[in-house]
DNA sequence: ATTCCACCAGGACATAAGTCACAGCATCCC
DNA sequence: GGGATGCTGTGACTTATGTCCTGGTGGAAT
């Protein structure tokens, strides 16, 4: 049971009538993690279908101990778990809270009998599920047709899109900007070093940079 | 207008009740591919719902001129075009027929009609999609966290399954199969001979292989 | 203050993968 | 026969990426 609001509010599930919306809300149930906690692990029975009502949850493929990479992540309104809710078998991949998190979590019985009732509430689900493929279709692209310097390049201008500045904030550890790139903490800090040398970007320190030359930087993320 | 029996003997639709199959089939019209033909192109508006009926379609990424990598693929039963039905924007990847091929393509008012009467074919799509995402997951932790040669071993283990014989047959150009790994033609060239060399395979010539050492094979598709 | 510890900087080296160039060999077509 | 053409085989070379170190720094804990 959780607050009818906080479904509403969401983009996704603006369009719903109330009465679903109530429904739905009343079916959930809340689940809280702390950073770093393990909401799923690969390889599990799912739970449910989680919705994101609050922080973000990295879903990362590969064990503990061998290198790990970033398949997806979610924020607020982001949903996780379609894939074994509705292709059948287990987790394909671990969601991991990357800052303290608060999901929703709804059953397969209570999402099902509302897709019954309620065919918005398909579409709702299609929806996620195409946008998720449409992200792993570009992301399999990048991984294998571009390479780390690209990847770091564009990468540093999504931030930039999303700030609106050219200071930006990765809030990443070398680490984990490498997982979410898909290569090694070495590389992502010879690559930011090169980039630095080259007079593209000025590092402030703590994860944080100032773009010097966004042309250079789109040249850079478009080639190789 | 199809036949209803060619949609009612696919899996993913034999669950369907026979009324909705009919007023899909009725929906549904015919197009013929033949090979090498463009189905969609990336970056193009949807023009519907494919279903494959005959054939069988290569769905890749990258430019003509540029290097080419293969998304997914689909045979028989195989469906097409979901991320940009209900997804919105456009075909995220180009579809090409790899043999002549046949499609059902469903008008998107007809596919969001029968969903609305329907939520069994709701949950067709969300079966589709969910599929797709998985094998999304595996293809981009397959293409990020191992090499060339274990790709290459990976893909003959998964044709010796599907043949249930030690000879397979690729039915694939090495340029074909390079796409298919994510590489290009001189490393799959390479790869190969490293294999045969190694004692693991035996080359019968025409894109057909012996297997020799399934166990070593599986050893290589792990590791690295 | 001192000791940890997580994070970052950077060099040396190994190797996987891509590029280029060219040769051989079928097949198809004039 | 004699080109074309498309596929394959292979060596030489370059480059990107990963691995293994070693050390530095700043903040948190004791």
């Amino acid at each position: 049971m959780i607050p009818v609001r906080q479904l509403a509010d969401l983009p996704s599930f603006r369009e719903l009538p109330p009465a679903v919306l109530e429904v739905l809300a009343a079916s959930a149930i809340t689940m809280r993690f702390v950073r770093d906690e393990v909401i799923f692990l690969a390889g599990s029975e799912p739970r449910g279908w989680y919705v994101v009502l609050e922080g973000r949850v990295r879903v990362v493929r590969g064990g503990t101990g061998e290198r790990q990479h970033v398949v997806h992540t979610e924020t607020v309104g982001g949903t996780l778990g379609e894939v074994p809710m509705f292709g059948g078998g287990t987790h394909p991949a671990t969601g991991l809270a990357a800052e303290p998190t608060v999901c929703a979590l709804f059953s397969r019985s209570a999402l099902e009998g509302a897709i019954a009732r309620c065919p918005a509430v398909a579409f709702v689900l299609l929806q996620r599920l195409a946008a998720r493929a449409r992200r792993l279709v570009d992301r399999l692209d990048e991984r294998s047709a571009r390479g780390v310097q690209a990847r770091l390049g564009e990468f540093l201008l999504e931030r930039h899109a999303a700030a609106g500045s050219l200071h930006i904030s990765t809030g990443l550890t070398q680490q984990e900007l490498a997982e979410e790139l898909g290569t090694v903490r070495e590389v992502v800090a010879r690559e930011v070093r090169g980039l630095i040398r080259a007079g593209l970007i000025v590092s402030a320190g703590g994860g944080r940079y100032e773009l010097r030359d966004i042309e250079q930087l789109r040249e850079l993320a478009r080639s190789r």
